[in-house]
DNA sequence: CTATTATTCAATAATTCAATTGAATAATAG
DNA sequence: CTATTATTCAATTGAATTATTGAATAATAG
């Protein structure tokens, strides 16, 4: 039996791990976690997965530890366990970036000349939204802006943006963000906006990697809001 | 189309890194190659895996792009193609061992034994050669076997180790030598065979300080070396 | 040229995985 | 209690992976 085995076992427990994050459904997923609990149902209106095939992506993610649940009336809230998974999410991400020849394309196929939407340092936002001079744009949707956000940040989800131009303001600039770096929002709520004469750029990553990196969050009350079925 | 379904094929691709570490033998053959570039002979000794399926799974890293390789006479050498992949085996370890109650447990078991790599001393090792109840392994190369070697070694160049597992035996304790105290190659051959089963210990130091000591010390006539080519 | 060696390819069987469906469970309200 | 809702379970189906086998390819030596 020995070592060898003992090797193999522990290759294989490891492993375990990665099975989690081979699936595209479990990526999502878990980046959704990663900006505060939710419950299945959310995950699956977000995600656009039945909510079994969701519930059952879960189980496989809770089994091997990377995702908790706590269950509260008839809903099971479920999180992350560990900020290391969002350092292993970015590890992949990177490599992904620079070894798979398509993602890079398709990233700037889609997202329009990408360089030249130069995001804001995340450092760099919060002393000028400090200081007022900068006005911050959650363009992500109202339960997810709910759970968290950038101090001072407007929620205009990106289906708004086009009725609540006239919210905005014409001579500050605009910042934008929402879940990542790889979360298309900010960048098609910045392209409109600079088509329609703004001054808009992107915050760079989005709002988990703003909490991953300490910055100060700001959240609402919950409202009563009931999602309905998809 | 749209986003939405960008964000899908973005989320594949990134699940393509993820398909690369999901298997145990991928991992096995990653920390290998995190050592340094290998032949896929090489890395199949190592692992216990047959050839084709190494290649196989070397393969699937390629296509990743995870791993590159380069041809040179026969042989095609493998190696990492980014220090992030170390970075995101180390996270997955990481969340491995806090999160999966068998990692912990095992690497305990497997530390454990580890620490069995204490040296024999030598008039121990002469005592039990005498009783036949160890098998002495001189992993130098066969000049220096042949100009002189403790009574009844046998002689298995480390890089031959692989080929010759078999006729080392499954049952007895190993003790293995080399140069002396700074030499590598008796570390090497101890952890190679404990990965394989064997049970497998150093001598402490090497063979000039065994003959140093006054120990017994047997010679060869120089037989036609059957090292192959380089 | 043929023979040898290292690697890869192709076909297969065994196993595992993903998504769907419909039923089961658990918490709550009336 | 029954009805409702959120979640999970279990069974099924089709797809994807893995390991094995033996043949094919490529580089080299004689």
């Amino acid at each position: 039996m020995s070592s060898q085995n003992l090797k193999q076992q522990i290759y294989s427990q490891v492993a375990r791990i990665g099975k989690v994050v081979c699936h595209g459904h479990r990526l999502e997923l878990l980046e959704y976690l990663a900006q505060g609990e939710r419950t299945v149902e959310a995950l699956a209106n977000l995600t656009g997965l039945s909510v079994a095939n969701t519930s059952q992506h879960l189980q496989v993610m809770r089994q091997s530890g990377l995702v908790k649940a706590r269950k509260n009336g008839l809903y099971v809230y479920y999180s992350l366990a560990d900020d290391e998974i969002v350092r292993l999410l970015a590890s992949m991400r990177k490599l992904a970036e620079s070894h798979l020849a398509d993602v890079d394309r398709l990233v700037r196929a889609y997202l329009t000349v990408k360089d030249e939407l130069e995001p804001i340092p995340r450092q760099e936002l919060l002393e000028r939204a400090r200081q007022g001079i900068v006005t911050v744009l959650d363009v992500r949707p109202p339960e997810e802006y709910a759970c968290g956000h950038v101090p001072g940040a407007v929620n205009v989800p990106l289906k708004e943006l086009g009725k609540r131009l006239k919210d905005l303001p014409q001579d500050q600039e605009i910042v934008a963000y929402c879940r990542g770096p790889h979360c298309v929002l900010a960048f098609e709520a910045v392209a409109q906006l600079r088509e329609k004469g703004f001054q808009a750029r992107r915050l760079e990553d989005g709002f988990p990697e703003w909490r991953e990196a300490g910055l100060p969050v700001e959240k609402t009350a919950v409202t009563e809001s009931r999602s309905k079925k998809g």
